[in-house]
RNA sequence: GGCCCCGUAGCUCAACGGCAGAGCAGUUGACUCUUAAUCAAUUGGUUGCAGGUUCAAAUCCUGCCGGGGUCACCA
């Protein structure tokens, strides 16, 4: 609607004609759209009301700009350096500060008023007195035209209330940005040991989904959920550009998808009249670099998948790959495990971890069993005993299992793997070889033809990621392709598309390399105490709201 | 996609076949150091949408919309 409304603009406008004024705009259907939008409810009724009443005052509801100084936090530090310099029963100097945030709290006596505002840094109390300042000003406040949620301007020194609490004395004050919607009440209180309990609250999963917004202004901890997010992916980015590593970035619109098992969305280049996938993974372009002699790159970025969603899936999600020369599998899984110590060290400041009441510890080495190993453990079944999908089959459903017919061998090994060890895993932990038939892109093992150099590690009964010794024959690779090709129909989720350019860039020659894959998302939930996928996304997938 | 649960005031919830309510916030008034401020008064509803059963439906039934859980699926 917005759009089309610009492109008549400028249309008009290119063609000399005068732009519509919003007069015009009430006989066209536009109009009818607008008005539609937003049917305020009593209370942003008043809210407009009290707006017009400003208006009607001369004072401007949406000001360009602001002229703020300090921070909350930055102004109750510098408050607390001059109390500590200055000697006990001399005067503390006058600390002038210019402070703005949204009102959270607002206290309004007779004539003094005390406000709560909050920035990205904290909260801070504004003290108004009738005779500090304007009394015009005042009773802006004092009539209730400025209310809570508005983002406003306060400038003054710095005081304690008898209370004790550090505050702005305030001498001059402006509205910064009216607010006609108003959030959701949550009272805050702040106990003798510093802790913050909170009443009231907006916790309703789709509203606080769907608009965002609203619940990052309400709730402090999905605030701070954000924020440790960026700290891992700075902590990620360290780590890797210390080893050494290059990040780079690669194409999200591929023309053949490839690298994992999944179905992908599909769009369309108008101009080129050609199909584009969006990536499903990163692996071949990030590996054809390695061809091309960067020894050892990432990527973290997005990947689609056009799947289900669930409390570890969404259909866009956050993935790192690094390749590396010259290390196999075993070098992954070292490198592994210090980036996720370095990662919960610099997040968390220790390298243990509390996830929904259980310590995940990342400081020791990980355990690593065969999938084989593990699988005989907790499923108590060698698969190796059954060499073939119908045999394998019959031994699963003799456990009680029902699983779909017509899989092959390598899908009813993964299928025990996820049924009976996977939720087992609470500690970082390395499951390691995997069969030949899922992993078309990992090097046979040398004990074996069934098996490949593949692990997956696990950390609180989900799958974090996925690693190879990656295959580099190009002659093998085809097969696998052709392989793939064989055993799953086009439209399979295994489907793995032939990709001709990958393997004339294997033909040119790429080094051995250890590859690997991790879901970002997953471990944001581990390093935040998080349940779902969806507490760590800023807009998470839903339905389109209607 | 199957099954189960949920949708009531701005927010969080009650009422479970018989007058749709509470707390918070909002509104009005009082208050020159409050901090979940307090005190007094007070407004606020198409009970997600559409049908049906009934003398009577927020409540029971059917369908739809949206959400959550779970299973399937998802390397």
């Amino acid at each position: 609607m917005g759009a089309a409304c610009i492109i008549r603009r400028s249309a008009a406008e290119s063609r000399g004609q005068p732009i519509p004024s919003i007069l015009s705009l009430q006989s066209s259907p536009i109009r009818e759209i607008v008005t539609a939008m937003w049917q305020p409810n009593r209370l942003e009724q008043e809210r407009l009301e009290k707006l017009h009443g400003l208006e009607a005052l001369g004072i401007e509801a949406y000001p360009a700009r602001a002229a703020r100084t300090h921070s909350a936090q930055q102004a109750i530090v510098d408050y607390t350096a001059a109390e500590f310099a200055t000697p006990e029963g001399a005067d503390i100097p006058a600390v002038l500060v210019t402070v703005c945030g949204r009102i959270r709290r607002a206290n309004v006596k007779g004539k003094v008023s005390f406000l709560h505002i909050e920035d990205e840094t904290g909260r801070i109390q504004l003290f108004l007195r009738v005779n500090d300042m304007d009394e015009a000003i005042y009773s802006l406040v004092k009539t209730k035209l400025v209310d809570v949620d508005d983002f406003v301007q306060a400038t003054g020194t710095l005081m304690r209330t008898q209370a004790g609490e550090i505050s702005v004395r305030v001498s001059d004050f402006k509205l910064l940005a009216k607010s006609l919607s108003p959030l959701p009440v949550i009272k805050q209180q702040k106990l003798d040991d510093g802790t913050i309990v909170e009443y009231g609250e907006f916790s309703d999963v789709e509203a606080r989904y769907r608009q965002r917004y609203a619940d990052l202004a309400v709730n402090r901890e999905v605030r701070e959920v954000f924020q440790k997010r960026a700290r891992v992916l700075r902590a990620l980015r360290q780590f890797f550009d210390e080893e050494g590593f290059l990040e780079v970035e690669t194409p999200v619109l591929q023309p053949v998808y490839g690298g994992a098992a999944a179905r992908p969305f599909v769009t369309h280049h108008n101009q080129l009249h050609q199909d584009l996938y969006l990536r499903i993974s990163f692996e071949l372009y990030l590996k054809r670099l390695l061809v091309g002699g960067l020894d050892a790159v990432y990527e973290i970025g997005r990947d689609f998948r056009n799947e289900g969603v669930s409390f570890k899936h969404n259909t866009e999600f956050t993935m790192l790959e690094f390749y590396k020369a010259y290390i196999d599998y075993t070098g992954v899984m070292e490198l592994t495990e210090r980036m996720c110590a370095h990662t919960c060290l610099a997040v968390t400041g220790s390298t243990q971890v509390e996830y929904l009441g259980q310590t995940l510890d990342f400081s020791k080495p990980w355990a690593r069993y065969t999938v084989r190993e593990a699988i005989r453990r907790e499923a108590e079944i060698d698969y190796m005993e059954y060499p073939d999908a119908v045999s394998l089959e019959k031994a699963i459903n003799e456990l009680g299992e029902t699983v779909p017919p017509g899989q092959t061998w390598g899908k009813l090994v993964e299928h025990l793997l996820g049924k009976f060890v996977e939720p087992k895993l609470i500690q970082p932990t390395f499951i390691i070889d995997y069969p030949r038939d899922i992993s078309p892109f990992a090097k046979r093992v040398e004990y074996d033809d069934v098996h490949v150099e593949r692990f997956e590690f696990y950390m609180a009964g989900m799958e974090m990621g996925n690693a190879f010794t990656e295959l580099n024959d190009p002659r093998d690779q085809e097969q696998r392709f052709l392989d793939m090709a064989r055993l799953y129909r086009t439209g399979d989720d295994d489907e793995t598309p032939l990709d001709e350019d990958y393997l004339r860039a294997m033909r040119y020659g790429m080094p051995p390399n250890g590859g690997f894959g991790m879901g970002i998302d997953r471990l944001v939930m581990l390093l935040t105490n998080q349940r779902t996928i969806r507490d760590v996304l800023l807009y998470p997938h839903l339905r389109e709201e209607k």
